[in-house]
RNA sequence: GCCGAGAUAGCUCAGUGGUAGAGCAUUCCCAUGGUAAGGGAAAGGCCCCGGGUUCAAGUCCCGGUCUCGGCUCCA
């Protein structure tokens, strides 16, 4: 079987899972069945299925394809399609949005279906051991929320059994670098739920770990020419009935907070703060450009479902700035701040990036703000600053641009090759108009200056979320909650493990002792458990000749002196 | 928010209408250890919350809350 086969292979297999729905099921209804990336799925209505029925429809579905089913291809036009779907009304409702006069169905046994193919000519070239119905969801007819929910099954399909064991098995392994599982097995973080949804409460490990970050990312910033700023959780509706948040986002805001007769709402954003602080005084040029660094608390009410640990939160904490320029400054600046992005995620180990422009939809452009020339302007700025420090390229993504920016979406892969949208880089046509934001340019006119809203990390908790799996929790060794775990062999030698706990603390190294009473062997596992990256064993032999016996990782690195051991970790802890 | 599945000890989970369980973690005792789990004992429960059915509910039914898998969404 080729390797283009597959896809074929998966669409017909969509189609064999609804004709085993219809057969065994009749008053089904069916939406749509296409081939995915891993396999395929098929929405139905007017069913009720529950996983436990899947190995039965499976079953039957071996069934069918032994009997060695033909696909066959036919072209009607739309009168003898309506009436082959007559008993179809979703189909029929996608044969309403076909603008040809030729539709094409594909019949494969008793089954007919609205498709343009391409099939596979025979069942019998799908392997019955390379498939497997995984689950059950509900999804929207035609991928809207205005229409009704269909039953979904998804299926799994690949050439042969191995390859669609060593997808379940990579599922697996993804699974366990679940950051929810980490941070709980680490204490990193916690949800509760008094406290409320999606609202993350930070243990002393994670609190750690996203101080260290915190500060790496606002200590680059400010060699970069930032300066910081800090503004409150909550400001009055009328800063968001002006910016335009309240009129576009109202849904997804908190409810308003009333006092003194007014309404106050937490803050999704921290932009309009900063145009405020800017709109302090009139501006000159010589002051730009303006670059003012945040790490700006913001809320925004993500429906429930939406939420997921701490990749989609409600509350989370953006590593946001807004560089306030001239025009002629714009197209430096971008670059500025994609050639940050790369210093910091290559520090952070995580190289492999991904540009994607998003511009407007070409055939939509009236619902966005701001004048046209800037636009184009802008995004053909946009387009060579990427082109400017990186050679492979970007996506261009249209319609994906904001109401009143085109940006650059960044998106970093992880150790196992899934890419998460992390940085965002925006040129914003909507705050300065609204604001009258101003500056004085060299010939004393008044101008409205170009503004730049860009998140590196994204937010503190998505980026972590994403970097505990990408980790596996095994942070280095500058960004390890607990550098060191010190363990005695046995009590006798607690003297010489407080020495040497306090010779690296006096360093400002993150140690803590093993003082439980425990075998050696149970020690070192606990540690190795809480992915402490340096474990040190001391006994007999290194309290004589004051070393210590290093484990990195679960690696033996040896013995040596303790006075070098804290100078190599002094060193290891910064960047 | 929608469709579906869950919620039992700190954690991971078993428990199909009749006295609430295991492993790990915790505490204590013995063992004083040389690189991933030494042995023993104890303690630990509003079986998510509120109704209902039943002689009897962790278990069945209804409503709610939260979690998970999808869908939709992510300024």
């Amino acid at each position: 079987m080729s390797e283009n086969n597959i896809e074929k292979v998966r669409h017909s297999l969509a189609h064999i899972l609804a004709c085993a729905i219809k057969e065994m099921y009749p008053e089904a209804k069916i939406g749509v069945g296409p081939a995915i990336d891993n396999g395929f799925y098929y929405d139905f209505d007017n069913i009720n299925i529950s996983e436990t029925d899947l190995p039965k429809i499976e079953k039957n579905m071996r069934k069918i394809i032994k009997k060695g089913v033909v696909f066959e291809k036919q072209v009607v036009d739309r009168k003898e399609a309506e009436k082959i779907f007559k008993d179809e009304p979703y189909k029929l409702e996608l044969l309403n949005d076909i603008e040809e006069e030729e539709i094409s169905i594909y019949k494969s046994g008793d089954f007919v279906d609205l498709c343009s193919g391409p099939h596979i000519e025979n069942s019998k070239e799908i392997n019955p051991e390379g498939f497997k119905l995984e689950r059950t969801a509900g999804a929207y007819f035609k991928g809207s929320e205005d229409n009704k929910m269909l039953q979904r099954i998804y299926g799994l399909a690949f050439e042969d059994k191995e390859k669609l064991q060593d997808y379940i098995a990579k599922k697996e392994d993804a699974e366990k670098r679940d950051h929810r599982k980490i941070g709980k097995k680490l204490e990193l973080f916690m949800f509760d739920d008094e406290v409320g949804q999606g609202l993350p409460l930070y243990l002393p490990n994670g609190g750690m770990l996203r101080y260290l970050l915190m500060n790496f990312a606002m200590e680059t910033y400010l060699d970069h020419g930032y300066e910081i700023v800090s503004t409150p959780h909550i400001a009055r509706e009328d800063l968001w009935k002006r910016s335009g948040h309240l009129e576009l986002y109202a849904e997804d805001m908190y409810s308003p907070i009333s006092v003194d007769d007014k309404n106050y709402r937490l803050k999704p954003m921290n932009c309009p703060f900063h145009v405020k602080m800017y709109n302090l005084r009139k501006r000159s040029y010589r002051e730009l450009p303006l670059r003012w660094a945040e790490m700006g608390t913001v809320y925004r009410y993500e429906k429930s479902g939406e939420l997921h640990g701490l990749t989609r939160p409600r509350g989370f904490t953006q590593d946001d700035a807004h560089i306030i320029c001239t025009e002629d400054q714009l197209f430096q600046e971008v670059i500025n701040a994609l050639k940050l992005v790369q210093y910091i995620y290559k520090t952070l180990g995580m190289e492999d990036l991904k540009f994607k422009l998003s511009v407007r939809d070409p055939k939509n452009i009236d619902k966005y703000f701001g004048d046209n020339k800037d636009w184009e302007e802008a995004e053909k700025s946009l387009k060579r600053a990427i082109n400017e420090v990186s050679s492979s390229g970007y996506e261009i993504d249209e319609g994906g641009a904001v109401f009143y920016a085109p940006k650059i979406d960044i998106d970093a892969v992880d150790a196992v090759g899934r890419s998460w949208q992390l940085s965002t880089i925006q040129v914003d046509f909507n705050l300065p108009y609204r604001f009258d934001m101003t500056y004085i340019n060299e010939n004393g006119e008044e101008k409205t200056p170009f503004m730049i809203h860009r998140a590196l990390l994204g937010s503190l908790e998505r980026f972590l979320g994403v970097y505990i799996e990408h980790t596996e929790g095994n942070f280095p060794v500058w960004l390890s909650p607990k550098q060191v775990l010190v363990i005695p062999v046995s009590e006798k030698f607690a003297d010489y493990a407080e020495e040497v706990l306090s010779a690296l603390r006096k360093k400002r190294i993150r140690a803590s002792l093993s003082g439980e009473n425990e075998t050696l062997g149970k020690k070192i596992r606990n540690g190795e458990v809480q992915k402490v990256p340096y474990l040190v064993v001391v006994g007999e032999k290194e309290k004589n000749e004051k070393t210590v016996s290093v484990r990195y990782h679960g690696k033996d690195e040896g013995v040596i002196n303790l006075d070098d051991f804290v100078k190599k970790l002094k060193e290891e802890s910064s960047i």
